[in-house]
DNA sequence: TAATTGGTTAGCCATGAAGCTAACTATAGA
DNA sequence: TCTATAGTTAGCTTCATGGCTAACCAATTA
C-alpha cells in the first residue's frame, strides 16, 4: 500500500518546496533543534514538523532525540543521488552534442568535397560561404 | 494570481515526477515529437500532453509546432540551474567537513599539549578549561 | 472532398500536499 | 512539585496534481 515511491522521486519532491530547500542548506552548514529549524520561518510548528518528516523519509535528513530536543542533520548520502542523476543526464547531453557536431563537420567536409569535384558550374553556386 | 513559484521550484517539481524525468532522459538523447514522447507511456495523450506542458513552463523544455507535429526539445539551459544549486550545497557541505576536521585537529593538538604539561594527576579536574 | 493523423481543449474526479488550530506528552528547570 | 519548554498528534481546510474521457481543430493523404 505505501505507495513505493523511488528515493529519487522524493529526494526531488523534497527540494521542491522552497522552505525544505532551506532547511537543508541550513543544514549544511551544521546540525540543528527543530526549533532553531523553525526560528526563520513564519509557521505554524507542526507545518515546519510535516517538512521535516518529508525531507526525513526522502532520505536528505537524518534526526534523533535526546531528552525533548530532536537534533537534525543532513543524510549522509544526501545530495549524492539526485546530483548523480544531473551528471548522467548531462553527460549524455553533452556526448549528443558531440556527435551533433562530429555530424555537422562531416557535413561541412563532404560539402568541400563536392565542391572541389565540380569547379566550374553555370548558373550561380550558393555553397561557398 | 499566477503563483509566482521559483524557477527552482519549478524545475525540482518537474523532475519529481517519473513519467517527465524519463521524458527530460528521452530529450537529452535528441529531439522528439509529441507523439514519440508519447509512445513509451500506457497514459492517454492529454495526460502525457500536462506532463509537457510542466517541462515546459518550468524551462526544461522547449518546442515549437510546425505542419501539425510539435517538435519538443531540451531547454537551453534546462539542468544547469539546478545542478547548481547542488553544487553550491556540496560545496558549503565539504567547507563544514573542512572546517569540522580542523577543529577536531585542534583539540586533538590541544589534548596532546596539555596531557604533555601536566604529566601526572590524582584526581579528575574539571576546571581546566 | 473525405478520411486520417497528430495534437489540443474542456471538464471531471480522486488523491495528496501544505497550511492551520487545539490539545497532548514528556523533559528540564525553579 | 509546579511550570515552562520542545515537540508531537489529531483533525480540519484548501488547493494543486495526475489521471481520465469526450469532443474538437487543423494538416496530410487518399
Amino acid at each position: 500500500m505505501a505507495n513505493q515511491l523511488s528515493q529519487l522521486d522524493q529526494v526531488f519532491a523534497a527540494l521542491a518546496d522552497p522552505t525544505r530547500r532551506a532547511i537543508v542548506m541550513r543544514l549544511c552548514a551544521g546540525e540543528a533543534s527543530v526549533g532553531e529549524l523553525a526560528d526563520p520561518f513564519d509557521m505554524a510548528l507542526p507545518s515546519l514538523m510535516k517538512h521535516i518528516q518529508v525531507l526525513e523519509t526522502s532520505g536528505l535528513v537524518q534526526s534523533e532525540k535526546s531528552g525533548r530536543v530532536r537534533t537534525c542533520r543532513l543524510g549522509p548520502d544526501a545530495l549524492v543521488g539526485a546530483e548523480y542523476w544531473f551528471q548522467q543526464q548531462r553527460a549524455i547531453w553533452e556526448a549528443r552534442l558531440d556527435r551533433f557536431e562530429a555530424y555537422v563537420m562531416k557535413l561541412k567536409r563532404e560539402k568541400e568535397r563536392a565542391a572541389a569535384k565540380r569547379p566550374s558550374r553555370t548558373t550561380k553556386r550558393k555553397g561557398s560561404e
